[in-house]
DNA sequence: TTCATATTTCGAGTATAAGCGAAATATGAG
DNA sequence: CTCATATTTCGCTTATACTCGAAATATGAA
């Protein structure tokens, strides 16, 4: 990511790359042209780009052309750009895809998202949970609770890690459930099918079998996909 | 895009990043052990990604934590991660997205893509077209096939720009037929309905009666999607 | 209020990047 | 082969970014 990062942190490289992206294949020279500098730092700025792989050179006929280096890199230059721009209007809606991966994450092993801080709050109404400092305290209820569902407690007391922690992420701003307890729920959700995992890197879908489940245990559902 | 490179092109903002785009909030000081810099420089990073809109700063209780602004960005930050490693392996299969993209795109008001290289040929085949240093000339055949879809080639010819360019571009490797006169046959394939945009960008896609006017002009008919 | 801790600001030093012109080097045209 | 043109390499200057420690500043806890 710093490669690439490095690749476009320049106005000339950002230029020239903008103009390779709208598909022309064009020379160093057209490209020096473009981005208002001297054909020698344009060299250099493309030797930069092609070493982290955004664009290729080619021979066609009499003349060496640079153009972006394949269809993934261009998807993600347009990925980037539109992030620079759709900062200003009040509030893009979040695509479909942004709107699952909000519905339903992992944090490294525990549940996030809406998913993570519906479960967290209807624990902590239900006085199972009681935040403190960074942390929550669990309650005697609900250690009936985590116990009823099959948990082992001192397991999860014993591991050299902190117990529940509190977590906030970067989809909602209320914190969910971490720490050794939420692993040990979220560990035992897939086993129980309550959630899969979907393609996508850290995000979870919810069965049918996991939303009643959900449903009887902390009284929510989630509006639906 | 210059901003956004900028932003993550420095080793301690983007493994900040990286800790953030894990879902989890996290302080400055912690923030500054991952990256293993001072404190001081850790808030001077962060500073700059809080301007260029990557993270924002949150006050929760007594603690203040950064995390990444919003899913948009994350999504963003993943798929650059991804392009920084896919690099590697032979090559990865394209996405279907990429796939229709690289099918028929425009590159400005032209086609360009598989869509466009294939028309191209087909025509240069005909002896319609004769690639000529970097343009193309129109053979009396060529002339007689563009009047009788309907196009005026005086029109075109009386235009300021070029009239028959080759172009290339980053999806395929051999050129396509750009100038007034690739401009006046891709408006032409539009208001016949040969083809229609999609919703993306510079994507468009062939009609049933575009393939059959392309098989029945220039003998092909891409594969299907 | 006072203390302790987290964070930012300040004032350097060092490293690296961007830029240019001149010269060296390819590459196709003739 | 020789010429013309496109491109890269070289040497150099200038500007900016990254880094730190020390000091200043906020903020909640007691």
């Amino acid at each position: 990511m710093v490669t690439i990062g490095m690749a476009i942190g320049s106005p000339a490289r950002a230029v020239m790359l903008d103009a390779l992206v709208q598909g022309h294949a064009l020379t160093a020279t057209e490209l020096a042209r473009v981005a208002r500098v001297a054909p020698a730092t344009a060299s250099a700025h493309l030797e930069k780009l092609s070493r982290a792989g955004l664009v290729v050179r080619e021979r066609h006929g009499r003349h060496r052309y640079f153009r972006i280096a394949g269809p993934e890199v261009a998807e993600a230059l347009e990925v980037l750009s539109r992030l620079g721009t759709e900062r200003a209007p009040p509030r893009p809606r979040p695509s479909r895809d942004l709107q699952s991966i909000r519905r339903a994450r992992l944090c490294y092993d525990h549940f996030a998202g809406e998913l993570g801080v519906a479960i967290t709050s209807a624990m902590v109404d239900r006085g199972w949970l009681v935040p403190e400092d960074r942390d929550f305290r669990l309650t005697a209820s609900g250690e009936d609770f985590f116990t009823g569902l099959g948990i082992d407690l001192d397991a999860a007391r014993a591991k050299r890690r902190m117990f529940a922690r509190q977590c906030l992420d970067w989809s909602e701003r209320r914190p969910h459930l971490a720490g050794s307890l939420g692993a040990a729920l979220t560990e035992r959700a897939f086993d129980e099918g309550w959630v899969t995992r979907t393609g996508r890197p850290r995000e979870v879908e919810i069965t049918r079998h996991g939303e009643a489940e959900l449903e009887r245990h902390f009284g929510f559902s989630l509006p639906s996909a």
